[in-house]
DNA sequence: TTTAAAATGACCAATTTGGTATGATTTCTA
DNA sequence: TAGAAATCATACCAAATTGGTCATTTTAAA
């Protein structure tokens, strides 16, 4: 199954939650406690999101983590390139040379660029501020049938 | 850093090496030398690939494997998903309910299943056919030397 | 009947992931 | 200004997943 990383997928709750009340600090142990995240795990977390630029610490009492820039400034792709590092399909679209024999006669790389770039946009098509600001209008028993389909971003 | 899986990878290439010749059979044997793949390996994604319906196999001697349906009724999405399982970028989009406490009052649902599915068309955009039919024009030295026929060869 | 090939299932190793514990730093307060 | 509380930061460990191997069985053609 492809998903995203447990870790990924908490860093854009937690984003979430800063991002409701953006002038507050947050503590690790209160949004802990508002996720549901192991208090260890959400600080590493947040640990993470600070070194990437996507939120600042303020230590000492009554210190915290508040957003780096605004929530409209903040997609999701930079919530999970944050924590799962970058979007890179297959190997030989990373930054060093890969080790595949093939590479120097592979015909099928320009389809993976391609079909790299298409999920990048497709991840980054969202921002932090619009997974806020939709409340569910209704969730029944839990079935997306009803759902607003989608915009087709892709070409 | 997110990536297929190797399987999931060199199913693709395994299947490119079936489908620019398709109406060989291919043995494991043949295709592992060709797309420098363990052997053993490459006998469990074939079967994998099998079960799938994507591949029919032939057994006992001279058997081997051939695509099930024609290249550009093939897509990427139908071999990834195969062997890697559905995507399914957070758990809350399975089938069954998945165990998340806030999934009732959960505003992010809805874009997180945009994402979803933005990441599938992105996948699914691209068929097999595509895949193989930009053949390099230049062809390098050894291994692959028979290859530039192919293209011509597709129906 | 022999041989080549696929199908199956058990098994092992290595990487990755998630979680825990401990240490370091800042700010408030007396 | 010193100490203590609150908080961030980092190093470490365990469990799960993944990738790969091996051995056995089944099938079909020569």
């Amino acid at each position: 199954m492809i998903k995203l990383s447990n870790l990924a997928d908490y860093a854009v709750e937690l984003m979430c939650c800063i991002a409701l009340k953006p002038q507050d600090v947050h503590s690790s142990a209160g949004l802990s406690d508002l996720a549901y995240i192991p208090l260890p795990t959400v600080s590493k977390i947040l640990g993470t999101l600070v070194r990437a630029g996507l939120l600042t610490s303020h230590r000492g009492l009554n210190g915290g983590f508040s957003l780096a820039r605004p929530a409209d400034k903040i997609s999701i792709t930079h919530i999970i390139e944050a924590v799962d590092g970058p979007v890179q399909l297959t190997n030989c679209l990373g930054e060093e040379a890969s080790d595949c024999e093939r590479e120097s006669n592979c015909g099928t790389r320009s389809q993976w660029y391609r079909i790299n770039e298409a999920v990048k946009d497709a991840l980054g098509s969202v921002l932090l501020s619009q997974m806020i600001e939709s409340v569910p209008d209704f969730i029944g028993d839990g079935a997306m049938d009803d759902l607003p389909l989608i915009a087709k971003t892709l070409n």
